[in-house]
DNA sequence: ACTTGTTTTGAAACCGGTTTCACGGTAGGT
DNA sequence: ACCTACCGTGAAACCGGTTTCAAAACAAGT
């Protein structure tokens, strides 16, 4: 640990008596070196305490060893449960993640997008984004890219998404079959691509049960808590009958909840409520709440092993991950 | 964007009939060079679409760009919330940051540091962590740092963390100015500083309101929600008396409410129930959550931009933030 | 003993920038 | 008109590795 010149591999080709050539060779055990002059360099490198300057190599080998990891809203359960998969996928990779956080900003992402390759990231890993398809797909030309929580067309191979239609149909189902017909759906912001295929679930499963859709049950949220608490305000303000709600995500349902619970509403007694996400909190709500269940961190892994294999050229298979009802406590059958 | 030769700065030297040098002056506004040439050098950047490599600049230059930050849980509430404050401090800085997940092992931290140092990080980001105080104190000749959610003694300028006895304090004396006496503690993670230190406040305040400390009050919990529900049962099994919880953070404060919820105990009526780090499901709890509340973002920020000083050599100064209770409906006078 | 083939090895080029140094040109001072 | 000071600029060294290339060393074949 010297307090400034770090040890270099010409001080351990010095002190082994060896080229720096040869130092490199034994690093990277690229090709075979004479077993004394291995072992000579080994311990010069124990001795010196070599660590190998990862900057250096990238310039020279033309890979950084790095990945760039763009994210929308880190500090919301979704995309935090995601990077954390990512992060614990790469553990033992050798590659470092550098995050970015898009802010749902198309703007933003690109110019993060150009930060990232401008610091010679070796992959990219886009979590949602608003990025349109055709900039992705140039940039899948030019480097290994794979995206999670995002559908997109002719990516099939390269993109780790659940089917929101169905799962926004399972919910829905879920609430039909217990006895509701009356079901407030809160939806997320407008365009997002999620609460658009969610809604689209839920219409389906209404007609499927020959139900007619009201609009007067539809609120349109932004996916926060607060547009939970205005949906209930307003639905009951309206004067609207419902029996159960289905909430954007978790964080919307706690709204809902909070305001049902300041009407005198209870759930599931009089009110029946289904998230979406099953974040941590959500098993502990009172009364714990039933939702559908997205493998959130299960997906970041597996997209961080996805993109390694894909940058080293090895095959990989993403996995089929599906989202499944939780059921817990905020459904009751219709009396 | 050509498929892979990137843009150089030779291309743009060629390209504007100047050398190397004077672009890279053009480009670091380094020494002032002809406005006639810098105009041109502008131009075929421009024309080219010239994107600096950083890998390159970091090995000449010396500094990376690159920040590390361990942290120590992604994908809890308090460590994300921070994690979002140093991502978002450093936006605009230039730098850009790699995480990596200690998960409370101390050899697991001492690596990956070692890791970040060999990625030539020009500075490093302790979120909380086990690392010896001795250990850090060499780290810090090596490499600018700062700690976050830790107190280290002298590191006064480089390291912000909140007063925890004090909130410690502050939380019970809440209860206690309620009217409650009997206030079961749920601690964290045993020897988890913060932790101890917010017990060492519970025991202060009791003591200071002449109130005898009843070590059967105490649950040892981990920070979980489970461990909040586990309290909660343990104390009413073995018939313990209380008026009052206050949980270890928020998530063990909502299993604790709905262990309560489960034995038919209502919150604030029968029990009061106080939390800490007010994470955002915690306003929308039923009832909302009293909780003191740390301020995580901002030290995430704080933190972020202290580090970017002190590399720079600026003076800065660290934010005293203080952890305020955070009044909301969980906590009722007792009756 | 003489080719030929295969390993090992070091020198040197290279990755894409930054920085030092020296030189020519211009401006200011006397 | 002459000397000094400063500005603008390019050549070249450098950052710490990897990789190419060719020479050297050694083994095997005839």
């Amino acid at each position: 640990m010297q307090p400034r010149g770090e040890t270099t591999i010409q001080d351990i080709a010095d002190h082994a008596r060896v080229s720096k050539s040869t130092v490199s060779r034994v690093l990277n055990n690229s090709s075979s070196v004479n077993e004394d002059k291995r072992a000579a360099v080994m311990e010069a490198m124990k001795k010196l305490g070599f660590e190998p300057n990862v900057v250096a190599r990238s310039l020279a080998g033309g890979r950084s060893m790095t990945l760039g990891v763009l994210t929308q809203n880190i500090g919301s359960p979704f995309y935090d449960a995601l990077s954390q998969g990512v992060i614990h996928g790469l553990a033992d990779s050798g590659y470092s993640p550098i995050f970015v956080d898009g802010q749902w900003k198309q703007s933003t992402e690109s110019e993060l997008i150009r930060t990232l390759i401008g610091r010679r990231v070796d992959g990219l890993l886009l979590i949602g984004g608003d990025v349109p398809v055709e900039q992705l797909n140039e940039l899948r030309d030019r480097l290994p890219t794979i995206v999670v929580a995002r559908e997109l067309v002719g990516w099939d191979n390269q993109c780790i998404h659940v089917d929101n239609v169905r799962a926004g149909y399972e919910a829905t189902k879920h609430l039909l079959d217990f006895g509701h017909s009356r079901i407030a759906l809160i939806r997320g912001i407008k365009q997002h691509p999620d609460a658009i295929q969610r809604f689209e679930g839920y219409v389906k499963a209404l007609s499927e049960s020959g139900i007619e859709f009201d609009p007067d049950l539809i609120f349109q949220g932004d996916f926060s808590a607060q547009s939970g608490v205005m949906a209930v305000n307003s639905l009951i303000s309206r004067g609207i009958q419902f029996t159960a709600v289905f909430a954007a995500n978790d964080m919307v349902a706690f709204g809902a909840r909070l305001a049902l619970h300041r009407h005198g509403l209870r759930v599931p007694e009089d009110v029946s409520l289904v998230g979406f996400d099953d974040q941590a909190e959500s098993a502990f709500a009172t009364p714990p709440l039933t939702t559908m269940r997205q493998p959130a961190v299960e997906m970041g892994e597996a997209a961080a092993n996805a993109l390694v294999k894909l940058i080293h050229g090895e095959p990989y298979e993403l996995p089929h991950l599906p989202v499944e009802l939780q059921h817990r406590e905020s459904v009751a059958r219709l009396r």
